[in-house]
DNA sequence: CTGTTTTAGTGACGCTTCGTCAACTTCACC
DNA sequence: GGTGAAGTTGACGAAGCGTCACTAAAACAG
């Protein structure tokens, strides 16, 4: 759908070369609007105002906001889909399997923060979460990658469909924390959710102090790999 | 804000009772319309459509299209909320705390499933999740009560803010997954969430049978009150 | 019961956005 | 250079937005 190739592999021609272009302006400039007005308030009108082209041209790219809105999450979703697969397929041990997933989302959330904000950026107190279909196949793999470890043996023969959504559940809202502590720290909430699943809430990391103040910076106590419970 | 009492208790007015006949009249359009239409595509105009009010009439009660669907949401968070609340003050376990949790909000899930449904439906594939302040007001409250919990020894010294994420996200996930279930039982989608919690992964209730089918309908073992891990 | 005040409903109005499309420009190929 | 295809442009009609002067009627006062 990128380049058409079909007749010389190399000069792309000036045509290819500004619809390339064109594609990566109006991208850009709806990234940028996004995440300063924020989805709900945001028009296409909007979009195109923020670049040199005309109204009309924005229809050639995207049909709708919805869509140009959807398109800037599958980039991010085809980039972190790779890594997890990656992650869990070399897992040799239920902890691998959940550490690897966890640390890997959080790292890439982390990494790609400007366009986790921009995408969550929303008028007043409101949030909009939208699941969009590249989104949903990246849900979908977790799911037959727990069902292929279940096979294996890896994992106990659980529901592997509740399990993907609890994965998918606290590694959407632990990432949403993170990102709003001043220091949060991926490798840090990897380890609250791993230890969370691995020996529930028995084995989550302790705390040191400062009980009571729940937007503190939490210090905890390395309970190694294993997930044991007390 | 609701009524003003500030003269006479009794006798409402006519007034004040056409005012109140009004404001559901339109929250229930708002309501069959945003199932019907979806959230994005539905607008002002068609809920009044759906009505026999003017257009003008509605911007007396609701500001906006955001504002009568977040009004929608509140509702039912403030349904929700004193139950839970109730529960886990009675806790006197972890596990009471945390399986009280689960099936108060699953069981109340699928007794409003309508409400659910119609808050979730969107055009395509598209989902959006729309946290109001009555909502996030909700989690502070599980927060609250874990940090409260915490200090009673009840929970380890973990952190807070973290877990109360966590059960949220689960909770949510779960639920719409739930939802999706021909069959969906909400005392099932709660003990696969506390053993989550409980025990970990190990400790999930297994299945008998049908691996490898993810859309099945699961049997579990009874691992009664306990999230004992293997 | 009548006159006055206060409150809320009405729908037309000016404004913005939407998505389309005929005319025009630019590139590719002969 | 000429021709056709591809892509851009901005104006257009349709529709939604939020407002406001106007009207109806309930509440109140005498």
């Amino acid at each position: 759908m990128d380049t058409q190739l079909a007749r010389l592999p190399r000069t792309p021609g000036k045509r290819d070369r500004t619809k390339a272009q064109n594609r990566h302006t109006i991208l850009a400039a709806a990234r940028h609007v996004f995440a300063e007005l924020g989805y709900g308030a945001t028009t296409v009108r909007d979009i195109i105002r923020a670049t040199p082209l005309a109204s009309g041209t924005f229809y050639n790219y995207f049909r709708s906001k919805e869509e140009i809105f959807q398109a800037i999450q599958d980039e991010s979703a085809l980039r972190i889909r790779p890594r997890l697969r990656e992650e869990r397929s070399k897992a040799e041990s239920v902890e691998a399997f959940i550490s690897g997933t966890f640390r890997t989302f959080f790292e890439y959330v982390a990494s790609d923060e400007h366009s986790f904000r921009a995408i969550r950026r929303n008028t007043d107190a409101i949030r909009v979460r939208m699941d969009t279909p590249e989104i949903i196949a990246g849900f979908e793999e977790l799911r037959e990658d727990l069902e292929a470890a279940i096979a294996r043996g890896l994992f106990p023969p659980v529901d592997a469909d509740y399990l993907m959504a609890a994965i998918v559940g606290v590694a959407f809202e632990l990432a949403e924390r993170m990102l709003r502590r001043q220091c949060g720290d991926p490798a840090e909430a990897a380890a609250f959710a791993t230890a969370l699943f691995l020996g529930g809430v028995r084995g989550l990391p302790h705390l040191h102090a400062a009980l009571g103040n729940g937007d503190a910076l939490p210090q905890e106590t390395n309970q190694d790999d294993n997930g044991s419970v007390s």
